[in-house]
DNA sequence: CGAACTGTTGAGTCTAGTCAATACCCGTGG
DNA sequence: CCACGGGTATTGACTAGACTCAACAGTTCG
């Protein structure tokens, strides 16, 4: 268990990203990561915590240091739609916008490092490759977005799960496909999220679930560890 | 039906976009409207054409000057969603990529014009505004994509059909849910493209319609000729 | 007129949703 | 220690909504 350091006001190099990571502070040059430093604050959610509001007024940006967040959309009648979600170094906000029409929950426990919207906009004037690496962000959840919509539209359940299941060993080993990989991991989310996020009932999810098992393409321990021995088997399942 | 004018050498004003847009061409000052003028190059597609492919290289630009294009992926067995729809000065591209993994096609009659891909970069290179506007135009389009994941998962047939109906309407008239506004359009999509978009089948689409119709929410003419006597009851039909 | 295409309608099937019961996992407190 | 309660997940029985297959209607074009 990594201990957490506690937020210091010294200015001091950003502790937003991970050293290998491709997240924001790649792009910032010595003076705005020392700005960023002092003006950035940290916070934590527990899982289920709200972090945005869906109506509330943009003050801060932010960056997400561990932790899963979904991003969701509600109708008025309650039924709900997970639209994205966010991991260690996505960055979360709605440039341009005063206010987004979505709520961000933590779906495990989160770390946040908060960016008032002022910062950002300043530093995003002066700096034209955050500028650009922001717009590539962008560029990618839409290509996500667009991935889930063939998802949605047109998938059946058991492909929607294996997707799913898909997707989260792509995030923990980015360089599957090369041979038959292994991958191991904890959901991120409950069976009730993933149902919101693959646009099905909780009990399909849960039926799948059985059955990928059955098919013995995935081992589950204590309903979230999840081991993929094949996950070439997997991928052909997801369509 | 309106005449073509062929594409000209001579450098004048850009023929982009029509007066009243929010097009590309208001974010650009007259050295670069006459740039552009030089160097784009019109074209027209009839509909069902294919406009750039699944996998081809991403050599040029495009600002949409009239008619409807539908932005596809496709599985590998067939099934096919579409992913978003482009209409009169929306742009056409992916910036910062080599290919798009998206196919376009024409749904009417369209007229495109075409901008290299070495002067659209040139330009943003220069102008903030431009590149701000894009970054704009790719925010409302990841906007539009999670909208209609909402409708993909949530959503029944009926009100996916209403919600279809509704978008275009909006498009239509965009200062819709004033007054009881009466809209009248001809649907810019075939059946089988609707249920592409819809993530339904024709047959269900077809019955919907139907059932609008006997419902007296829509009227229909020609097959593709819609009035709606009373926007805000099909809002109400959309969910 | 027939062919090709698009759209509508009907009948039967099947997938996924709903409702309900039960199992499992933990933490709390007797 | 075990009993109890609350939350989460699984499983079963039944149902409803959308799909498939198939026939047919309406248009356009040669």
């Amino acid at each position: 268990m990594p201990t957490i350091p506690p937020h210091e006001d010294e200015p001091r190099t950003c502790r937003l990203c991970s050293v290998r990571s491709n997240g924001i502070c790649r792009v910032l040059d010595t003076s705005q990561l020392a700005r960023l430093a002092r003006h950035t604050r940290s916070t934590r959610h527990e899982a289920g915590a709200e972090v945005f509001g869906d109506e509330t007024d943009i003050t801060t940006y932010a960056n997400v240091v561990s932790g899963v967040i979904k991003l969701m959309k509600v109708l008025e009648d309650g039924r709900q739609q997970v639209v994205g979600l966010k991991f260690a170094n996505d960055f979360i906000g709605r440039i341009h916008a005063a206010s987004n029409a979505l709520s961000a929950e933590a779906t495990s426990e989160v770390e946040l490092c908060l960016v008032p919207r002022a910062l950002m906009e300043a530093m995003l004037e002066e700096n034209r490759p955050l500028e650009r690496w922001l717009m590539k962000e962008t560029l990618r959840e839409l290509d996500e977005a667009r991935e889930w919509m063939v998802t949605l539209g047109r998938k059946s359940a058991a492909e929607r799960v294996a997707s799913f299941l898909y997707l989260i060993a792509l995030h923990v080993n980015p360089e599957l496909g090369s041979d038959t990989a292994t991958v191991e991991y904890d959901l991120p989310l409950t069976r009730s999220d993933m149902a919101d996020f693959l646009g099905l009932s909780i009990e399909t999810v849960s039926r799948q679930l059985t059955e990928l098992r059955r098919l013995e393409i995935i081992v589950i321990h204590n309903k979230r560890h999840v081991h993929i021995p094949d996950t070439e088997r997997l991928r052909q399942r997801a369509g």
